[in-house]
DNA sequence: AATGAATGAGACTTCATTCAT
DNA sequence: CATGAATGAAGTCTCATTCAT
């Protein structure tokens, strides 16, 4: 996929430092959805920036800080795209929940390949400390979002027996888990089941918010 | 007949060949758990149990057969667990599909420790072909089960526009993003609350079968 | 016709690179006195120097020659200092023997920036003939002269069993062994002890010329 | 010079810990003589002492590590020669002087081998306090020994007007003096010149103790 | 069976030098 | 003149694997 920062020609001599920056930082993304984090070296990343081998530490302190700016990157992409949904969906809270969740299912944001890279760094959160602490700073906020939407749905909907924290935290799961899915099983599940899926379930939980999806519905995308 | 200079039993060449295999096994886990995969080294596997430098390559062909083998033994873990907790419970599908689900959150499964390797692993699936098709060799049967007792759920409880299918994604996601946060969340998520998250759902799904749990009981346990 | 559009003086071409090349030459001595030649790069002497990285090529042919030009330049200055001293002092051989001497005792020569750096220097004397050459190129002539000095010291006062050679080399390796002493012990040797003691040894050699300093003089001078 | 530690044969499997990590401390030795530290690489090493690149960190945790384990050698060395040469020297003080500057005059330690790389280790004092500690560490008792004989011998020949400190001060920068024109004049210098050069500094000081050497003497030997 | 020394490929990183602007 | 991005060689260090004992 060629890159889009081509404001200016990427192998310019001129080309800004950003520009740089960003081109290292989608090659490490390419590298690491294609051979993982054990495969990817500097000569991956370089080579698939078609730049020379010594330029990365010009560009970043030290091979651990680029991935660090990589993890940010998506995350920060992740944090776009859920944000402005979220605000360009109006009032309703459902319609809030719906944009939120779409996002996850975004095609920017749910290939093959960023999934394969946000495993990647999830498989090593627990002894990369800087890793969990950049993924939390994202994700607190919208953790929170999460929890204020169904709380208002709660009230809106009077669904009294459900408890705010709790059904935030299994929508977030099942989010998390389909694209373990995608990512374990990717000849068999699709980006548009996996989003029909989870919309599946708010109908379970705020039926009178959400409406049912048929199965038929499921199958009948991809 | 047995000779009394033979220290050993005929059979304990084999058996100590099993278990300094298994010793290496766990400790391959223990070190990809500290220390993830970029961080393990044959030098951290051996010395964790405590054994010499060079021993692997005569029990292993190599480190990445002992890295598959590794992945085996969690799976081949999990699968008897899940597979004997459904066989001992009887015929009803409920029991059955809880007897599944129990098990993924059985501490010796779904320990801090187990999950970070499971997520090492599943961070490099999509570029080492084995770890997929060995997954999918202990997983497909557990997917298939899982299927059948919704089905049968959805028959005797009459829950008619359930896809059974679906729900069984839906239920091994729920799964799979609970172990996922409380990966990424080792102080706030508990076990048992997650394993309570896991029950909510099903409650919600087959009210009939499964009793609501209260956000109370939630947080009472640990 | 000088031209009023001129900026500067049509030798200030010359005399702006001869300011530059002054500049990353000081710059040089101050990293190496810091950092060592191991530590001392391009990077660390352009950004001495508040001047741009590819700067040096173009005022020294390499990072040899501009090493070469430092030496030069040290050697340079102290020759300087110790040969219009040694002409000033007048035509009694123990003044411009006193006056040679003052002058490796001179602060801007025995500083520990300077020492620093003629160590650094002579620690790569013997595989860098360039080094050698250079210092010979300056030093033989003041072995000359102190052989000379010497020599009128030992006709005029009559220290017949003197030979002259040998106390030129033994004072020479006083004064260069106070300097290794001045640079492996910072904080014990004082520059002025080091010269009193060197000054100590001429007057045991030279008794009639050079008058005892007693030991009290020695401490109460820094 | 083939190294002298072949007790077993170097190149052997089974050359024990301590064997190998001399062979290639004398192979530093070596290199920084001939190459200096900038010239100097593990692999100039290794392959001085013909084995593989990876063996440096086998025996020594960093090249820092084996650098100054090399001047601990190093200082090891002259340290055992000086002490055993004193010690061997009778009650008298003039022969316990006597002993420690021969020690410094000893092919073993003053050779040009062994110059070069000293004063490679003092071209890097300044900014590598682990050099100049280990150096201390050492040099401190050599010093105390110094200042002992010194103060015994001014008592024992009645030098009364001379300051015991300032004379250990004087002929220890002889000492070093001598060694540096040794480094920077190998073709003119020798050294036996040197030490009878040294011998003439003591004769003129403690002329009680130590007899004149003439300047033919001087020229005699190399 | 077991040890651990040894190898050598390859990773990350540094840095002198070049060169377009 | 000057900048600073870019290159690529070379350095240090790691580590899977081999192998003599």
């Amino acid at each position: 996929m060629p890159s889009n920062t081509a404001k200016k020609s990427p192998n310019s001599r001129t080309a800004t430092r950003e520009v740089r920056r960003q081109q290292l930082i989608e090659s490490t993304i390419d590298s690491i959805s294609k051979r993982g984090f054990s495969g990817t070296t500097l000569a991956t990343v370089t080579k698939g920036a078609k730049l020379s081998h010594g330029i990365i530490n010009f560009y970043f302190k030290s091979k651990e800080v680029l991935y660090e700016e990589t993890l940010g990157y998506l995350a920060q992409e992740h944090y776009d795209l859920w944000l402005s949904g979220m605000k360009n969906a109006g009032p309703e809270p459902e319609k809030q929940l719906a944009a939120i969740l779409e996002a996850d299912f975004n095609p920017a944001i749910c290939s093959k390949k960023k999934l394969a890279v946000w495993f990647a760094f999830w498989g090593q959160a627990k002894y990369r400390p800087n890793y969990l602490i950049l993924h939390h700073a994202y994700d607190d906020h919208r953790n929170a979002e999460l929890r204020r939407v169904c709380a208002e749905l709660i009230e809106d909907g009077g669904y009294n027996h459900i408890d705010p924290d709790s059904i935030a935290r299994r929508i977030e799961a099942v989010v998390d888990g389909l694209w373990l899915n995608l990512l374990l099983y990717p000849n068999v599940q699709h980006r548009m089941q996996a989003r029909n899926d989870c919309f599946t379930y708010l109908s379970e939980v705020f039926s009178k918010h959400f409406p049912h999806i048929s199965a038929n519905n499921n199958r009948a995308q991809k």
